[in-house]
DNA sequence: AGCGGACATATCCTTTCGTATAGTCGACCT
DNA sequence: AGGTCGACTATACGAAAGGATATGTCCGCT
């Protein structure tokens, strides 16, 4: 399998290139940014690595560019970008999203899937990082705003939450304004979609 | 690396063993269901396979029992399973989720992410699922529906439906009732979650 | 010609929401 | 000790939402 790889990190280059080719069917091509990787990529590959930041990438547009040039799979390869940008990359078609963080091992067995065609993506990376904005949410709103909100979610009334939470209905109502005005929202149907949208719940 | 694989179809079971062991590092243990594979497991696994559907496995419960049962790691494999037990799977700490459309050569690559703690989850089977179920609601509601819905979405009222897709206040609230009923839904914010939920707008 | 589905409108009525206002209670400043 | 703030309770009222039922149009199908 031939791969093709982009990045202006010598260290991480070189790196990933050693555990490469310590694959007997693994023959590796590593350049420094994505215009070196737009000449070579005609030479045939099975997989394109790509590093998300580097000379010519430009976001997600270098990837545009890369799969306009060749009929083979490309992959972002990144060392800080979050799961928003690796949902994007796969969303434009790219055929995995790699984290540095990753391990050699795993590396290798990712660039296998990846040469063959499966999609992949690390799990872990994409499923924690929803873990982010709850802060900021649950720290404007008070205990009781958070358990009415919980309740608006659900499509429940005020007279249910009420009886859930053991208040009277009109403190709820209280909640249910005080918790819209923190959301920004107009009402409570904005609010439950607001807190579904900021991860709460 | 040692896997134990549990299923009780023995065609599957027997295309799986033929396809690991020709992999000179694989060395694989086959058994028809849980009971056995419970047995057998403390012969010491990297990774333990178990079919989603088979004899003693109880949906989900199976894999709790055998997580209690080994250090090892645990993987669901399933022909039918959909994307929802997937992530439920995984949420109650498998290792990965194998359909069994995957290819064999993904499927080798997909163990040895697993066999080393990786956690593993087809993409494409993990995202496409998100793209069913529109198709049953778009068919269902109505064209004046989708667009009252499309407001309930964005929280506005049904004066502000109606000044919008310019029909009086009544019809949108017939149009709203008849959509919370297709919906499932109690109220215009549970039928709003709902159509958020199943991918709408 | 007749039928049913989708759509629009109307009236009536009940429940729920949303908001304003006012007061109690305890915690925390300073 | 007085002040402030957050959480809670309480009244009260107008505005929405929700439900039922009835009437009528348009359109496609049989």
């Amino acid at each position: 399998m031939r791969i093709l790889l982009a990045d202006d990190h010598e260290l991480v280059r070189d790196t990933i290139v050693a555990f490469l080719t310590q694959q007997p069917d693994l023959e590796v091509v590593a350049v420094n940014d994505l215009f070196e990787a737009m000449d070579r990529v005609d030479e045939g590959f099975d997989l394109v690595l790509l590093d998300y930041s580097m000379p010519g990438m430009d976001g997600l547009n270098g990837l545009e560019k890369m799969k306009e040039a060749t009929p083979a799979h490309v992959a972002i390869l990144s060392g800080s970008a979050d799961r928003n940008v690796a949902q994007q990359a796969l969303d434009q078609g790219a055929i995995g999203f790699v984290p540095k963080t990753m391990g050699a091992k795993s590396l290798v067995n990712a660039i296998r899937f990846m040469a063959e065609g499966e999609v992949y993506a690390p799990v872990k990376f994409m499923t924690e990082a929803d873990e982010e904005e709850p802060h900021e949410l649950t720290k404007v709103l008070t205990e009781r705003e958070l358990q009415v909100v919980d309740g608006l979610c659900r499509g429940l009334s005020n007279k249910e939450i009420a009886r859930e939470i053991d208040l009277q209905e009109v403190t709820v109502k209280l909640h249910v304004k005080t918790a819209c005005r923190k959301l920004g929202a107009k009402n409570r149907t904005q609010a439950a979609l607001a807190a579904k949208e900021a991860g709460l719940f």
